[in-house]
Formats: structure tokens, sequence, C-alpha cells
DNA sequence: TTAATAAAGGATAAAAATGTCCTTTATTAA
DNA sequence: TTAATAAAGGACATTTTTATCCTTTATTAA
């Protein structure tokens, strides 16, 4: 569905988001640790993210990679694009080499409409948004941590 | 989405039960070809379906694959579950290890949306249904040949 | 100018998915 | 019973995705 890259980029700039204020910056180790993703794994993604610039980076002390005003607003379809393509959002589902009403799967106008909606939700959500329910309380970017009693 | 495997495992599927009169059976090597998958690949996947009981199949001269009639109604989600299990319709499209509401990234609502609309295409649609389709010249589970003078 | 800091970037490793090859087993017709 | 046929199954190869490590470049404060 989407990558685990990507995954780990979404959740990482919704952290960069929800710690937008007065030029706060944060550094890889940070960002990975908040959203449970490997450190050098969570550099190569940001470094993507910000040479799309869906964020911003700067290097060398008191750098770190933060987002600017203008950003805010981006739709979360962004990040997927940057890192895995508009390929979901376009294939056939049973994985004819094009998806077309004029040469469909038995399966095109059902799966269409799954694969519509999954578009709209990334198309027609904001960081900003996203970020806001994060800092509001009501979701969230980390797993929840579990005690050792307690099972899966 | 739903993995390489399982996708050229529907469309065998569809086209098994295309062909389901007076038993009739079809070799490896008729479902590759007629599926555009490598023809090794293909054998594995039926395997597994044939092992779940989705598929029949019969070993020796005059074997084969083919369906019985009580496997006509079985949903397409059937073969997903064979080969990819449930997990895309369970987890969280962020990547948190557990998709809940009580504990729900903040995409869950829109997410969800998506991935229900996916379960129930695939939940829904029975491979009698998907087959008639394909027979009655509506939908395809062979990919167009182009000509060579003809783009993607 | 220098030392320290943090991202950028290149190279490599590990794991998973996809794909191939070859031997074994079951079934059939002769 | 034997030879032929076709799936089952094991082992291996390739490609893609995920993950790690180390060097280089940019920026800052002292
Ligand atoms: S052709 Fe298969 S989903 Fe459109
Ligand atoms: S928690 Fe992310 S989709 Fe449900």
């Amino acid at each position: 569905m989407i990558s685990k890259a990507c995954q780990y980029g979404i959740r990482a700039t919704i952290f960069i988001v929800s710690r937008h204020h007065d030029g706060v910056k944060l550094n890889i180790s940070e960002i990975a640790r908040e959203v449970d993703a490997p450190e050098a794994f969570m550099a190569k993604i940001l470094q993507v993210l910000s040479k799309h610039r869906i964020i911003t980076s700067l290097k060398g002390p008191y750098g770190g990679f933060f987002i600017e005003d203008f950003q805010l607003e981006q739709p979360v379809i962004k990040i997927v694009n940057a890192i895995d393509g508009m390929s979901v959002f376009e294939e056939c589902g049973l994985g004819l080499k094009q998806c077309s009403a004029s040469h469909p799967c038995p399966m095109h106008d059902q799966y269409k409409i799954a694969r519509d909606a999954l578009q709209n939700a990334f198309l027609h959500t904001s960081l900003r948004k996203l970020a806001q329910e994060v800092n509001e309380g009501d979701s969230f970017i980390k797993n929840l941590a579990l005690k050792k009693s307690e099972s899966c």
C-alpha cells in the first residue's frame, strides 16, 4: 500500500509540523526516536523530503529540520509522491500493465472506488491539519508503549 | 497494496473459473501464458491456492488445475488471504503497530474508509461473478498486446 | 581560523519479494 | 509394469526494499 519509508516520512513530517513554533529545529535522532524509525533510515528519508522542499533543513550547530509557513498547507499526498510516486493511485489492482476503463480488469470498478478514496484521503488532508490533531491529543504518531506484562 | 504474487493468483483463478466446463483442466504453462506471469512463479502460487482448496489440482497426464462447483461462490478475498494474509485490511496506513480507534494515527478515519472499501470490494465479489464478466467480454485478465509501433 | 555540530551523500549489508531450476511424487494410458 | 505427463516441493538466484556505516560538506560559536 504505502511503503515503510513513506510511512516514516509522513509521521516524521507530522511531528516536525507539530513543533512548528519560534524557529524550533529538530535533529534526526529526535525525529527518529519520536516516530520509532531507525535513525540512519530516517536520515535518508528526511533528505528526500528536504530535496523536494516539503520540509526545510539547515546544517551545522543549531541546525536541523523544520517547516516554513508556506509549507504548512501542503497535502500529505506530496510526501507519498516524493517517496513512493503516484503509482498506487494509478495502477491496476490485479496487476494489468494499464488500468483503463476501455480495457478493464474484472475488478476495475470496485477497485477504482477504493483506490480513489485512498487518493482523496491523502490529497485532501494538509500537514497542518494532521499536526493539529496530534497537538490536540486526538491522534498519535508514536506507537503505544506497552508494558512487559501487556501482550499485543 | 496487493502483492504481485497475489495479483497473478487472482488473475489465474479467474481464468480457471472462466474455463469451468465439462471437466476441462488447465496446466501451468497455459495459465501462466494467459495471465502474463512467469511459469515457475505461477506454479508456486497455484500450489498455495490448491493447498488452501481455493482451486483443485490433479497430477499426471490429463491432470491440471480446475475448479469444482462448490468453489465457485468463493469471494476473491480468500485468495488475498491465502497469499498475502489479511494485514492490508487491518494495518495502520501510517505504520503504527496497531490500528485502533482508541490510539489512532492522524489519518485513521480517512484511511479506514479507503481500506474498508478495498476489503469490501474483495469480500463481496465472487470468483464466479468475475469470470462471468470476462466470459461476456466486459473485462480482461490479460494485458492488451501492443504493436511495436504503439507506445505505452 | 578553529573546533564542534548536524545534514548530505556514498557505499554496503540484511531482509523480503520475485523469479528460476531441478528432483520427486502422483496419475494415466498403453 | 512401464513410459509419459503434470503438479509438488526443495534449493537457489535476482531484484527491491529496508537498514547501517562512514566520509564529506555546510554552518555556528568561540
Ligand atoms: S484495470 Fe484493473 S483496476 Fe483498472
Ligand atoms: S491507526 Fe492509522 S489507520 Fe488506524
